[in-house]
DNA sequence: TCTGGGGTCCTAGGACCC
DNA sequence: TCTGGGGTCCTAGGACCC
């Protein structure tokens, strides 16, 4: 697909990332934050971390997964406000639905960055007009400043969105990724995080040019897998996925919800109480977004940091009384006297109550192999009448009539 | 400095079936 | 007595991302 000499045949990718997302937000609501060094996270506390920081917060070093206790030690007079998750979702609706205007191509790759496939728009308007006239108006309708990123892939897109920030605009051809990504630090490829990055440095490590110099080749397969080394060298080459996939996003295959407590969890009595507010508050997800879940999980953190999560597997389930029992269960069974700090509940191995006929499952199960493949193309086939494209995303996670 | 909350994907061993 | 090979599911944990 993108051959030497072919350049045509390339999809074009824009990958649009918020500069600062929850920060924008939050100063739609109170202007008065305009150019201030504030941040976003638990207010009125020592603890927690900063989800993020303004512009003007991070010129004293403040940035995202910082502790509020550090921040506060960096500015003292740092403002720390919080909004509900809903207030960020309302804008997240207002972004997709502007790029709704361009194509229905778009893969929402988290609250605040979307990839569009703008090939088609491309051959009547150039691509660069077409960014630019989207970031200018997030900019102008929503006050909301982005940076984009033009490439081939979604990889190459997103790393291009990085290049510039904020308000950036970063077109990134397959032949120009060795000098535009090479001089950068290794920790910056998509993939690459806080646990594998200072093991590379140890080798000397240091940029993702020297990542893929041939002679360090045996060093860094020291860290990482051949197959992922491949994967992350077919992806610089630009020979990673280009087509998105539409409704990526809009089907969960877990939830959860978890809680660092401010005091400390000792009382099994009390910890009990806990996960069982838990559950009615992820159950309530469960209910309104129409799912049956199939695996309980709990999570226990205690204060050293030291998180275990026990999970038991049932029959599709959305009945409160039975995921109760199961919770309860899970902690009776696996509690050992520590003490915690955080608390969760999760479901996953979910399916949609409407996709489940309990008979028809129950029916499903009895069958061999044959019959169920068979079973399955029938009823890809009506789902796919129902549902469109929608029914080809369950297929795809196999999660339909496991 | 002291570590949020919500997700996804991957790995690996054991159980179980044919 | 010692024990194949392939496949799926379940469980636990880790890395990573936003």
């Amino acid at each position: 697909m993108t051959k030497k000499g072919s350049v045509n045949l390339s999809n074009i990718i824009l990958h649009i990332d918020f500069n600062a997302f929850f920060c924008s937000v939050a100063e739609i609501y109170n202007p008065a934050l305009r150019n201030t060094a504030f941040a976003i996270g638990r207010e009125n506390s020592n603890y927690g971390v900063i989800s993020t920081a303004s512009y003007k917060a991070r010129q004293y070093g403040i940035h995202s997964g910082m502790p509020l206790a550090l921040a506060y030690k960096k500015l003292k007079t740092l403002n720390v406000i919080s909004l509900p998750y809903s207030y960020y979702l309302n804008y997240h609706y207002k972004f997709i639905n502007l790029l709704k205007e361009y194509t229905n191509l778009i893969e929402i790759g988290s609250i605040d960055e979307a990839y569009i496939d703008i090939t088609n728009i491309s051959k009547k308007r150039h691509p660069l007009i077409v960014a630019k006239e989207i970031q200018t108006r997030l900019l102008k309708e929503y006050h909301l400043p982005c940076s984009i990123g033009i490439a081939t892939t979604l990889f190459l897109a997103k790393m291009a969105s990085d290049l510039h920030k904020p308000l950036g605009l970063t077109v990134l051809h397959n032949r120009d990724v060795k000098e535009m990504l090479y001089p950068l630090e290794v920790k910056e490829i998509f993939g690459i995080g806080k646990k594998t990055y200072p093991k590379l440095e140890n080798l000397g490590i240091k940029t993702i040019g020297d990542f893929f110099l041939a002679e360090n080749k045996d060093k860094v397969l020291s860290i990482i897998s051949l197959e992922y080394y491949n994967e992350l060298k077919d992806k610089f080459n630009g020979k990673s996925r280009n087509t998105i996939m539409p409704l990526h996003k809009e089907d969960n295959l877990s939830i959860s919800t978890m809680t660092t407590y401010d005091r400390r969890l000792d009382s099994e009595t009390e910890i009990l109480e806990e996960l069982y507010i838990l559950t009615h508050h992820i159950y309530k997800r469960l209910v309104k977004e129409k799912y049956l879940t199939k695996t309980i999980n709990i999570t226990m953190r205690n204060i050293n940091f030291k998180t275990i999560t026990r999970s038991k597997t049932i029959d599709y389930t959305a009945d409160l009384d039975t995921i109760k029992t199961v919770v309860r269960e899970l902690f009776e069974d696996n509690y050992n006297g520590d003490t915690l700090r955080l608390l969760g509940v999760g479901f996953s191995n979910l399916i949609k109550e409407e996709l489940v006929n309990k008979e028809e499952h129950n029916l499903f199960t009895a069958l061999n192999k044959s019959e169920k493949d068979e079973m399955i193309d029938e009823l890809m086939t009506d789902l796919n009448k129902k549902f469109g494209n929608k029914a080809l995303f369950y297929g795809r996670n196999r999660t339909l009539f496991d």
